[in-house]
DNA sequence: ATAATAGATGCCTTTAAGGTTCATCTATTA
DNA sequence: TAATAGATGAACCTTAAAGGCATCTATTAT
């Protein structure tokens, strides 16, 4: 296999990807318009927006604040009481999730393929930093409780503390 | 073995554990004053107050507020900020323990046996009770973690959210 | 096409947890 | 007994988040 043909590759998965995404995200916001209307509710440019935002910068772990910040450059009409109430309601419609990591405020995250495989964070004690882990290995672990505590399970959240790879 | 007989092993029972309970009491506010010598820091009556609501109150996850209600019963002259402090203080010497519950408060736990096992939280997402749980069966999947992400893993915070047994 | 209506927005105010400041107090050491 | 470091309580400050309300917008009914 030659470097071009290599390269060609690249070029094409990278092409794929990024229209791919573009299907997805408006695949997404078609069915979040779908469950808003549903409700009663609308899927304003400003929800949008702010959806759009979080849909770019996955793995960011953005505040309110920060979410704002963004939004608004790209639509500086926006007031900050829309996109505490759009983040507030993502989360009610299960697109988002909060992720408290105690440093006082609340951070959100995209949901990627509903509520399939469970991921949990690292967390960096040094520079704060957060990794993402793909784990759905509390499962037994869950059945247990459940018998032992007879308490019915319908999700969890676990934080790992410590130092990453790049502060050690 | 006779009622009587019964009876007075309990009553034996409880005599020695209240009188263990103020032992071991003791013996922390002894081994505390030690800790806070050394860092040139002092062992107060409000901090005495304070740690011993929380010793009082175990299991029940209080926050600063109510912290601060139950000191003020016993200690009236105590201030707000006072408990705050203290709270940060103890927190920091590793006598209790922050515990979020993302109900928008700092909530503490004393932090039994120092490092020894883990326990966790199964919060009632119906009534909003605690239960604990007490498992250290993250351990080996903390090995996998730390070779898989080259990160140290120095502690972790697990919560499962569903329904109790007494809200089925 | 137009009016009516439900919902959304943006600005401003309010709330509440938590922290900070500073003068005063307390206990320990010199 | 005086000096000193640390602790305290009252008041004020900060910040994230939420609420109120008049205005705006898009959809539905007329």
């Amino acid at each position: 296999m030659t470097k071009t043909y290599l390269y060609i590759i690249l070029l094409f998965e990278k092409y794929y990807y990024l229209r791919n995404e573009g299907e997805i995200v408006e695949d997404l916001l078609e069915g979040l318009k779908e469950k808003l209307k549903q409700k009663g509710y609308k899927l304003t440019p400003q929800r949008r927006a702010t959806l759009n935002i979080i849909l770019e910068n996955q793995g960011e772990h953005l505040n309110t604040e920060e979410i704002y910040g963004l939004v608004k450059e790209r639509c500086p009409e926006i007031g900050l009481a829309t996109v505490y109430r759009t983040l507030q309601l993502l989360d009610e419609m299960q697109i988002i999730s909060k992720i408290n990591l105690d440093d006082g405020c609340i951070r959100y995250e995209f949901n990627a393929d509903g509520d399939e495989h469970q991921h949990h964070h690292l967390i960096c004690q040094k520079c704060g930093n957060i990794i993402e882990v793909e784990l759905d290995l509390l499962e037994h672990l869950e059945e247990e409780i459940e018998t032992i505590h007879d308490f019915e399970i319908k999700d969890h959240k676990v934080k790992f503390f410590g130092i990453c790879s790049m502060c050690k």
